[in-house]
DNA sequence: ATCAAAAATGATTGCGCTACCATAAATCGT
DNA sequence: ACGATTTATGGTAGCGCAATCATTTTTGAT
């Protein structure tokens, strides 16, 4: 029996052969662990902590139930806290430790803050930066590949038709923003398409600053006939402005957005966008933290790059544009 | 020993003298009983459904994460699933009472729809509705007082000074509607104001339906100076269509919605809005259904009838009619 | 080949609770 | 007031696991 639990709990003191065997016995009687028990025979009770500032309100919904499941599924506890605009970063931090945690999972922007990752550091907390772009050494992190991401919705763009393609900047300190940007030139260069400066506009992620941003690029003596913003908040506040100066979406301009967030699907026309998949993301973070603890194997944390697949979702909000240059043949 | 645990569970075979000692005793203790033993015991495990359409997706995350805690906290386990448009509702609803579940909580709109109920109520399961405003017999609900949040809402407006107050209806089919058209009634009627039909637009919930409702409102040759839509994403909708006709929010036009959606506070202006704190309440559907099954009264679910507090939050979108006849003395 | 040390495996115990049954106290009928 | 019930309380076992320590096996050095 002690055995079986330490090859289940991976500890050290198993030989090979034995714990092949068990392993098989395992996946042929189809057991599993009892949680209950396992708690009860004193298995360290896990607690995560889930420290955010104010990202949008969806994306923190999908990444709170995503964690809120997994930690369901794997008996740990999550310990939420919101840390205040303006509140001191390090102090919150130091609040939440000294709550007794044992890891703590980060999204955006609170998982590229220096501030709250070296107070960690020097804790030792393990730690999960989820949808960094940039993650810092010595913190795990889950991901997607903004880059590729923003590489083939311009692509996408691109290819039906559209030769001046406007883009939407992020918050300028969060890597994602650069990736994403990156992206977007490499689909350019890959299209022949010079790279054009003022096509590009600085936006800082919320919906304002997209209404602003948007303004800029519309106000261009020759503006583009798409814009993709560098997330959903700021692509409906494209489209807002769009329709204030009486343009169609799509037929006048195309508007794509990024991260899929409800948003996305609320507004009409409804967004083309690259789905970030931030449920299952905020599971991946809990999944690993908790399996690390368990076997205790903090020390590896660090090692761990995790990039997830995302997904191009086509809707109603892209359209070749009105005037095709490529297709007007002679004659 | 096993009389502190008949306590702690309701159970009928213990004197009321003893009963109070013992909870005096755990409250100057401050004990509270431990889950994982209490399930490793063969303490039934609560298996709670968690079936829905296609509501809001912020209405729909606050929801979860409401549950999800309660369900941690309380040691339950939620099943969700989906009910895609379309499907066979009873058979949806069916599938998931075979898959085993000792309750049920509803939100809107399937908390409203027969054919769930019916299998339900033929299966005996306890059914919470959550956000329903005119709950079925024989089903607990969870709600908000709808008629007096809009009665609440609609006389601010009036004191703000409109005399003209749009209302964008909700869906016909929702109990809700009703409601809340009920409570624009009666501030009308409380201020003196006569109840202008014209005024009232039919929408059904939805971004697009709002915006075909505002359109109509706007038309009119006489348009009110303020439109209180059923809900916040027709509100949103009614901001972005007088964004395109030119007109200002809130200087020409005070906009406000109902719910507090997350949407409230992305678009510009902020709506001012009616809260509906819909985490909360399905933490109480949840934290209702296990107290009640746990203690094998499910045949009392059906009294109870739970009214949570809302809340008017004034934010940017509602400001004073731009020429105020009260204000025109002469002189 | 032999023994000491290290590594692997096994036996036992107890985590905190509830199901089940045994006992004690209260209630009732005559 | 007394036994026959009913009602309330207490004792014990065992849920499935990991911590701890005891035992066996393997390894390595001589």
């Amino acid at each position: 029996m002690m055995t079986v639990s330490r090859v289940i709990n991976s500890e050290p003191k198993v030989r090979q052969s034995t714990r092949d065997a068990v392993n098989a016995a395992i996946a042929e009687l189809n057991y599993a662990p009892n949680r209950a028990a396992r708690s009860l025979a004193g298995a360290a009770q896990i607690r995560i902590g889930l420290l955010y500032s104010n990202p949008s309100e969806a994306f923190l919904s999908a990444f709170i139930v995503g964690s809120l499941e997994e930690a369901g599924r794997s008996d740990a506890q999550i310990i939420v806290q919101k840390v205040e605009d303006g509140a001191d970063l390090a102090q919150a931090t130091e609040r939440m430790i000294a709550g007794g945690i044992d890891g703590i999972i980060l999204p955006p922007p609170l998982n590229e803050e220096s501030a709250v990752l070296e107070v960690l550091e020097r804790a030792a907390i393990p730690t999960v930066a989820v949808s960094t772009a940039r993650p810092r050494e010595g913190v795990a992190a889950i991901m997607i590949d903004d880059r590729s991401a923003a590489r083939e919705l311009t692509a996408h763009l691109i290819g039906l038709g559209h030769q001046r393609v406007g883009f939407i900047a992020g918050h300028p300190d969060l890597s994602a923003s650069g990736e994403r940007l990156e992206g977007y030139r490499e689909a350019l260069a890959e299209a022949g398409i010079p790279y054009d400066e003022s096509l590009v506009a600085q936006g800082y992620f919320t919906y304002r600053s997209g209404l602003d941003a948007a303004e800029v690029l519309l106000s261009l003596d020759n503006p583009p006939s798409a814009i993709f913003a560098s997330n959903d908040d700021m692509a409906a506040a494209t489209v807002a402005i769009a329709h204030r100066r009486g343009l169609d979406v799509p037929g006048d301009l195309t508007v794509c957005g990024f991260d899929d967030v409800a948003l996305a699907t609320t507004i009409w026309p409804e967004l083309t966008t690259i789905q970030q998949p931030i449920a299952q993301m905020s599971r991946r973070a809990v999944e690993l933290l908790v399996s690390l603890l368990r076997n205790k194997k903090q020390g590896e944390i660090s090692t761990h790059r995790i990039v997830v697949d995302h997904k191009l979702v086509r809707r109603q909000s892209d359209a070749a544009p009105r005037r095709r240059p490529v297709l007007r043949v002679p004659g």
